[in-house]
RNA sequence: GCCCGGAUAGCUCAGUCGGUAGAGCAGAGGAUUGAAAAUCCUCGUGUCGGCAGUUCGAUUCUGUCUCCGGGCA
């Protein structure tokens, strides 16, 4: 009754962009029994590597990274998908008898792992592309309205401007005639098998942190992340609406490239949204239990977190 | 040196027919259930360039000085 089924160890390691996350990672790989997930909704993109930060082939030999390169920037992931694929691969992990090390800053993607998610009907392209005309046609707070008439509750929940949530709480209805409070009722407890440790990495200043990203940014741009964009924007089957092209940098240099703003306002703005990326990022860890802080300026910082570790 | 136009929130600017001021952006805080690097919500006191004058009262009118544009020499 009283005894506790001992659970496998894995380790969260999160943070917001730019906190270096990635150094840290590497650096437990070499010095700890573990193998790296990344959890990271850009990293899946083939492609799309110097604006997305990814671990390069040599950091990648020194520590390989799964779940990355996944898909085509035409196709979209999900947080449901993560969530699979992720079990899949810690696992496997397990069983070869090494510590699954999650490491991203996608912060629902970790919430999904450590707190499961809902049977819900996947997304459906042509439902979704046709509630967004509408939404765009008749105004947001119309379709709110709908969806009052359908799911009070969820309505209730969402803002009228809430272009994503409220067409997605119409698109679940659509496909299958329940509506998303009725499934989040029918949701039970999906436990994550694992004794989970979970850490942050950051800077204690928020300053630090805002000028890390501004240099990685200039550092991006030197190791030629407008090419690596052009060569997504000649493909000719890529658009702004994609969540691939609707990721942080990318957007900008694709507006760059249609010659919507010129460079310094592209670089101005890239940062900004890199900024405010890493900001709502922060907000999820404030509120994440059980939550191991380190200082990304720590000078023993791999030792601070083996401190940490069983 | 002269003429004209500016000088207001971190930035770009609006405005007050004289009663001490407000947008966008930035920034901060928050939300977050198959797009999440997405999507959305909340938050605006600042010697209204300095000094002097008129006035009950000036950021607003007048004078002057400083600085920044542009033009003429």
């Amino acid at each position: 009754m009283t005894s506790i089924t001992a659970l496998p160890p894995a380790i969260f390691l999160m943070g917001p962009t730019a906190s270096g996350k990635t150094a840290l990672a590497i650096e437990l790989v070499e010095n700890y029994n573990c193998e790296i997930i990344s959890v990271d909704s850009a990293l899946v993109y083939k492609g799309m590597d110097i604006g997305t930060a990814k671990p390069d082939a040599e950091l990648q030999a020194r520590a390989p990274h799964r779940l990355i390169d996944l898909i085509d920037p035409t196709e979209a992931y999900s947080a449901a998908m993560f969530r699979e694929d992720a079990l899949r691969e810690m696992a496997d992990i397990t069983a070869k008898g090494k510590v699954p090390l999650l490491v991203g800053g996608t912060m629902m993607y970790f919430k999904f792992l450590r707190d499961g998610a809902a049977q819900l009907p996947k997304a459906n392209e042509e439902i979704r592309q046709r509630l967004l005309a509408q939404g765009e046609e008749f105004g947001w707070p119309y379709m709110h309205g709908k969806l009052a008439e359908i799911d009070p509750v969820s309505a209730q929940r969402l803002k009228p401007m809430d272009s994503q949530r409220i067409q997605r709480a119409l698109e679940v209805f659509e496909i299958s005639g329940k509506t998303l409070t009725e499934y989040w009722q029918e949701q039970d407890e999906q436990p994550l098998p694992y004794d989970v440790i979970n850490f942050s990495v950051m800077p204690k200043e928020r300053k630090t942190l805002h000028k890390r990203i501004a240099q990685r940014y200039q550092i991006m741009m030197q190791q030629g992340f407008v090419d690596e964009v052009k060569k997504l924007y000649a493909r000719g089957d890529l658009h702004e609406e994609l969540p691939s092209i609707r990721c942080v940098g990318y957007r900008q240099v694709w507006q760059y490239l249609k010659g919507e703003i010129d460079y310094d306002e592209m670089v101005e703005r890239g940062i900004i949204a890199t900024r405010q990326l890493a900001k709502r990022q922060v907000t999820w860890l404030r509120s994440w239990p059980d939550l191991h802080s380190l200082d990304t300026e720590d000078p023993n910082l791999l030792q601070s977190a083996l401190k940490i570790l069983p």
